[in-house]
RNA sequence: UGGGGCGUCGACAAGCGGUUAAGUCGCCAGAUUUUGAUUCUGGUAUUCGCAGGUUCAAAUCCUGCCGCCCCAGCCA
């Protein structure tokens, strides 16, 4: 029995360096509401990364009795649309498991960004620049190369007005001109170097349609969203680094008043194995390598679902990894020890014979069945049980038999003695082979007095295998997913990346066996197929006749080890 | 070669001048087990990127090196 006591459901209490942070402005001021917020821009789909960053801003939020939004940056309407916005809410939704949080829209505030941007004009703070892209890049300088004014820096205040309600009502073309924030062309922090506010663009918004001709840049919306909804921690990832002094210039140059909302980075997620970044993950799915956005081999938050991890297995990981300054590294195996670890207290266990072969038990009366009863779940005796059908002619898993064992191996091979599950201890008589050595079936005798797969005498049967009634079991299918790439780190390589794919990502075992209890669960209960792993099915792949599994992830085994150390 | 960061066990990660340098995952050994799963017990950094220095005392402070990451979108 499972003893171990380990909290899965609640959003929990962090121990990192934000949290110091945030103790320390709480010193400071002891009467602000702690209020983060989660800043998705609406152009794709959100993966474990993403998760992270969810996790964060909202635990942080419920430890200090504060707030956490959801707030849609959607500033860029050539990349963004409702089907992103209406997938994302569904996944934060599924990950928190509650629908309890306010949604608010960079776009609802942008005749606020507008006032903002004609007040730094009029302090001469900005300026509309009608140098050509090409132009603005080049004098832009280089890390080590300052950069050059712009001819039009030395605008009046007035015909930058001027020029500016041009911009807004539409007067000129995307690219054409831009409005500049002047600061320094000379700094050593590039960001700094008259930043564009705004650019021009006549594409649709998904929210606010064509009301808009220009748009505002992150870096201009995003600190003024924060203080608007009076964000008091602003929590991002460590490439905005740089972006920092700007979040405060212009907070400090459009008339807020201090404490500004305080940006502080932290460190990106990386897994090995996969690809996180959105533009490889793009790449995956407009050229077919995957089944789509939900493809279970990727950790995009709806592959995930789809594959059967489950929100409180992501949470603990989340939580286990930390929140640090460096960017971590992280090995898949430990999302999935999370996912085992909670789907072992709540899996409803069940025998699937993936890659079956025939056992014939020929002491066993022929005609004759029964019917075992069988816990649900041993960790979970609440969970009750269940009936499995028993017969003399069963599947059993093709990997259970062996002609020359070596010894430790506690599975079927000539003369020795298991336990079938729940059943009967039965002494493997006669292997069968085709020509090319693969075993076909087996056959075996019985012990009756093993019923339920126990006796009294002081017998040790040290291997237990699973298995189905022929007569009474179902057929199905199941996937086993191995790593998509067959290098370490994809994510450090260029578009080469699509070079490493891994040909075996998927094990597919097309004629599986399944108990016929399974087939009357809910399509949302996850299994624990016994001694191979748990499941979840697959909603797009399953049909009225054939249920398709995904493997979530495996049982650990140690027999390899075992049986290359003797 | 400019600016901003980061370097503590195989992977994460606490520690922020005095601790035997937490914890998690992994790994190793043993116990229990009708899932070679689970559970349980024990082991797993004489040392904190390197080299100097300050101090009675340094992973923690100072100096200098070394390595890695980010920044030259009218993306976020």
């Amino acid at each position: 029995m499972n003893t171990k006591t380990k909290e899965y459901t609640s959003i929990q209490e962090s121990n990192n360096f934000i949290d110091k942070v945030i103790q320390t402005d709480l010193r400071e001021y002891p009467d602000i509401t702690v209020h983060t917020r989660f800043p998705p821009e609406p152009n794709g789909y959100l993966h474990i990364g993403h998760a992270k960053s969810i996790l964060l801003n909202f635990s942080l939020a419920t430890q200090y009795k504060g707030i956490c939004n959801l707030r849609f940056d959607d500033t860029n309407p050539d990349r963004e649309n409702q089907e992103f916005i209406n997938a994302i809410i569904e996944d934060v939704s599924w990950l928190l498991e509650t629908d309890n949080f306010v949604i608010h829209y960079a776009s609802d505030y942008f005749s606020t960004y507008l006032a903002c941007a004609r007040l730094l004009i009029d302090k001469g703070l900005a300026y509309v620049d009608f140098s050509s892209p090409e132009e603005v890049r080049l004098n832009r300088g280089t890390p080590t190369q300052q950069g050059i004014e712009s001819t039009y820096r030395s605008t009046s205040i007035e015909e930058n007005k001027r020029l500016f309600e041009k911009m807004v009502v539409g007067s000129y073309d995307d690219g054409e001109c831009i409005l500049r924030a002047k600061i320094d062309m000379a700094h050593p922090n590039i960001v700094m170097r008259d930043p564009p506010i705004y650019r021009i663009k006549k594409t649709s918004h998904p929210r606010q349609k064509d009301a808009w001709k220009i748009y505002p840049m992150y870096d201009f919306a995003h600190c003024l969203g924060d203080a608007m909804d009076n964000v008091t921690h602003s929590l991002c990832t460590l490439e905005f680094e740089n972006n920092r002094p700007l979040y405060d210039w212009f907070l400090e140059n459009t008339g807020h008043r201090r404490p500004f909302p305080k940006q502080t980075e932290f460190g990106r997620l990386s897994l090995n194995e996969t690809v996180l970044s959105k533009r490889k993950l793009k790449r995956l799915v407009d050229e077919q390598k995957i089944d789509g956005w939900d493809d279970p081999r990727i950790y995009t938050l709806c592959g995930m679902r789809r594959r059967g991890f489950t929100p409180t297995g992501i949470r603990a990981f989340c939580k286990e990894i930390g929140t640090s300054r460096s960017n971590s590294q992280i090995a898949v195996q430990r999302l999935e020890e999370c996912v085992r670890q909670e789907l072992n207290m709540s899996a409803t266990r069940v025998m699937c014979v993936l890659d079956p072969i025939l056992l014939r038990i020929t002491n066993y009366p022929e005609g004759q069945s029964e019917v075992f009863e069988v816990p649900n779940n041993p960790e979970d005796p609440s969970a009750g049980t269940h009936n499995v059908d028993f017969s003399g002619v069963l599947y059993i898993e093709r990997e259970d038999g062996m002609v020359n064992a070596p010894k430790k191996y506690y599975r079927f091979s000539l003369g020795k003695e298991v336990r079938l599950k729940y059943a009967y201890y039965v002494t493997c008589t006669k292997i069968h082979q085709d020509e090319n050595g693969d075993i076909t079936s087996i056959e075996a005798v019985y012990d009756p007095q093993s019923r339920g797969g126990w006796t009294d005498d002081k017998r040790r049967v040290m291997g237990t295998v699973h298995w189905v009634s022929c007569q009474k079991a179902r057929h199905c299918k199941v996937r086993k997913f191995n790593p998509l790439f067959t290098h370490e780190h994809p994510e450090t390589l260029g578009e080469e990346f699509i070079d490493y794919l891994n040909k075996e990502s998927i094990v597919l075992y097309e004629h599986s066996m399944i108990e016929e209890f399974a087939y009357k669960l809910a399509d949302d209960v996850h299994l624990q197929f016994l001694r191979k792993g748990y499941c979840y099915k697959d909603k797009v792949q399953s049909t009225d006749s054939c249920t398709m599994y995904n493997i979530t992830v495996s049982l650990k085994d140690s027999l390899k080890n075992r049986i290359f150390m003797s």
